[in-house]
RNA sequence: UGCCCGAUGGUGUAACGGUAGCACAACAGACUCUGAAUCUGUUUGUCAUGGUUCAAAUCCAUGUCGGGCAACCA
């Protein structure tokens, strides 16, 4: 059943704009800069701007925003892309605007007017990419270094742009004074020499910047002259050595939007003062066509975990995870390897709805959404985590019953499958209590159970080591009592897992939980200490035969328990599990109480 | 401090001058060969004070609180 189409105040604004024909198509792009991984709140800004291209029959773009080579990496370009990839699949990847390998945009005249246009090649899927002889890739920014630079020219041609010889920390105390640059005056010619000679290479990092000429003491201060352009000597991921300077954020990210033929370009709240610098750099350049418009809306925040960057690459590089896949942490990689699957993603992503107020998202409506997917989809398995040995003294040695167990009870036409049942079998540790507490109703001395898919059973004795651990307990089946049999309708309170002893294979299984204790890691700024010592534990499970044959691909519950998925260091022989969630524990918290 | 933005149950959101609804969470019950799922029910809310209006969560004013920006980062 798909979930009604989203509403919210940016979708209302495309509406109104489709329903008054003010753009020939919808046209959105996701902008990440490639220096990290991306995480769960791209996914919200992915499924807000996919979301709206598929819901109105636009296209979507993607685009590396790349104008700082020295925080870029390659790395990430590419775990971009297949973040997105994934995250998209079968419900936007036609709407996945790219562009020929290798492509510039095109020039051309419009109304007497130069005009760059970067077109989008759309409709088509991974896997067709993945085969075809035309070789797509997405949009970088630094693919409009030219035309940046021809814009940037253009500007200070108009007299709306200057070079500027004032140090970092001059320019600043000049800004925050709302006081002229001495610069400001100089001629076009002077200018236009001095910025062909940055782009030369002719001066150092810092010595001189390109300045728009706005206004020097304007209440926003993004429009006291802000920087278009800064000296860096330094090769791009894209663009090698060609370049020794580059365009600031401001400059170029209207312009990409811009030479895209972007309408919406929707970004998060910080860069909501932003925007009347974006208007004035498209309007000072008297522009060919529509002009795009910014809208933003608040990040997420999700509890339990930290989201920025520099934090994420601090868990990273100090090896509190494991790596940005590590399934603890909030990555996109991290959360898919978790055994997450994109669509709980973006059902999350339209629960938690698009505004402009900063709130912090429950953890609980995240993981209702993953649970809410898997239920419907995960095979059913048994697995014992943590085992005690049980033997069934009235059930004859040597004996094997093939048993039948349903693989999904949500969904009838899963099937089911076979599970052998033997005198000798594992039950869970917690299912059994030798001093049972109150609305304990699992297995106890002289206390009876059913065994799912199985037999009644009935606790006649607990074997002890001589230390007073528990070693075995030693029960008798009501042979009658197999599903179908003539016992079985007896209503028995409780119904446990189990596993044949001789039969179960071994799994490592990490059982992962949040990464973090408290609900704001960071509200003291220390997100270190709020660490959960407990946020992986490894241990040995014993798996019903069938196991062997987990596929990646499948979602499986071990019931009682938890989801789980294979993990990508599983190997023929050597089953590795990671816990995605647990299934609710209504009893944990009733155990609680008491 | 300046500028910008925001404020609806515990949390996230809807209501676009006309019955405050939804989801998550919580609680209670039904059902159950998963203490899951499912089903039923319950609790809890318009930041404050004025104003406009027949009628205000919605419009206006003031205040309070919260967030963002003030990088040669994006």
């Amino acid at each position: 059943m798909a979930p009604p189409a989203p509403s919210d105040f940016i979708r209302d604004i495309v509406a109104a704009h489709v329903s008054e024909h003010k753009y020939p198509r919808i046209h959105t792009r996701f902008p990440p800069e490639p220096n990290g991984y991306l995480h769960i709140g791209h996914a919200k800004s992915i499924c807000l701007n996919f979301g709206i291209a598929r819901e109105f029959g636009g296209i979507c773009n993607l685009r590396m925003d790349d104008t700082n080579p020295t925080k870029e990496d390659i790395e990430y370009v590419e775990s971009i892309q297949a973040d997105v990839n994934w995250l998209i699949g079968s419900w936007a990847e036609d709407r996945l605007g790219l562009k020929h390998s290798g492509k510039a945009p095109e020039a051309k005249m419009m109304d007497g007017k130069n005009d760059f246009f970067q077109p989008p090649v759309f409709g088509t899927s991974e896997a067709e990419r993945k085969h075809s002889a035309i070789k797509l890739e997405p949009f970088y920014a630094s693919d409009y270094f030219d035309q940046i630079y021809e814009f940037a020219v253009a500007l200070i041609k108009k007299g709306k742009a200057f070079v500027c010889d004032l140090t970092p920390d001059q320019t600043d105390e000049f800004r925050r004074l709302g006081k002229a640059s001495p610069f400001r005056d100089r001629s076009v010619e002077e200018n236009l020499d001095l910025f062909t000679r940055m782009k030369a290479g002719e001066f150092p990092d810092g010595a001189r910047v390109l300045r728009a000429k706005i206004i020097v003491d304007a209440p926003n201060i993004w429009l006291r002259d802000p920087l278009l352009y800064r000296i860096k000597t330094a090769d791009h991921h894209q663009t090698g050595a060609t370049w020794r300077i580059y365009p600031m954020y401001d400059f170029a990210h209207c312009l990409s939007d811009y030479i895209e033929g972007i309408t919406h370009s929707i970004c998060t709240l910080e860069f909501e003062v932003h925007r009347p610098l974006y208007d004035w750099i498209l309007e000072s350049l008297d522009l060919a066509r529509p002009l795009p418009h910014q809208y933003e809306f608040a990040r997420l925040s999700l509890g339990y975990t930290v989201m920025s960057k520099r934090k994420l690459m601090q868990l990273v590089e100090e090896k509190l995870v494991t790596g940005w896949d590590d399934p603890r942490m909030p990555t996109i990689c991290g959360i898919r390897r978790r055994g997450v699957t994109a669509l709980a993603l973006r059902n999350f992503a339209y629960n938690i709805g698009i505004t402009k107020y900063n709130g912090i998202t429950d953890v609980s409506v995240l993981e209702h959404a993953i649970r809410e997917d898997l239920n419907k989809r995960s095979h059913r398995r048994l697995a014992v985590l943590r085992p005690i040995k049980v033997v069934i003294t009235n059930y004859p040695e040597g004996k094997v019953e093939e048993l039948n167990a349903i693989n999904n009870p949500e969904n009838p036409i899963s099937g089911g499958r076979k599970v052998p049942f033997s005198r000798e079998l594992f039950i869970e540790r917690d299912d059994f209590a030798e001093v049972p507490p109150p609305k304990f109703f699992r297995l106890k001395p002289g206390g009876e159970v059913r065994l799912k898919y199985a037999f009644i059973i009935k606790c006649d004795e607990v074997i002890k080591d001589a230390a007073g651990n528990l070693v075995e307990l030693r029960c008798t089946a009501d042979l009658d009592s197999k599903t179908g049999g003539a016992t079985s309708a007896r209503k028995i309170k409780g119904t446990i897992h189990w596993v044949s002893a001789a039969h179960a294979v071994d799994a490592e299984v990490r059982l992962y939980d949040r990464l973090f204790t408290v609900a704001e890691p960071d509200a003291d700024g220390d997100f270190k200490k709020h660490l959960n010592p407990r946020s992986l534990e490894v241990i040995t499970a014993k798996c019903e035969p069938s196991l062997k044959e987990a596929s990646a691909d499948e979602r499986y519950q071990f019931e009682r328990l938890a989801y789980f998925a294979v993990d990508k260091d599983s190997a023929p022989g050597k089953l590795v599990f990671n816990r995605t969630i647990t299934l609710k524990d209504a009893w944990a918290k009733e155990a609680q109480k008491g």
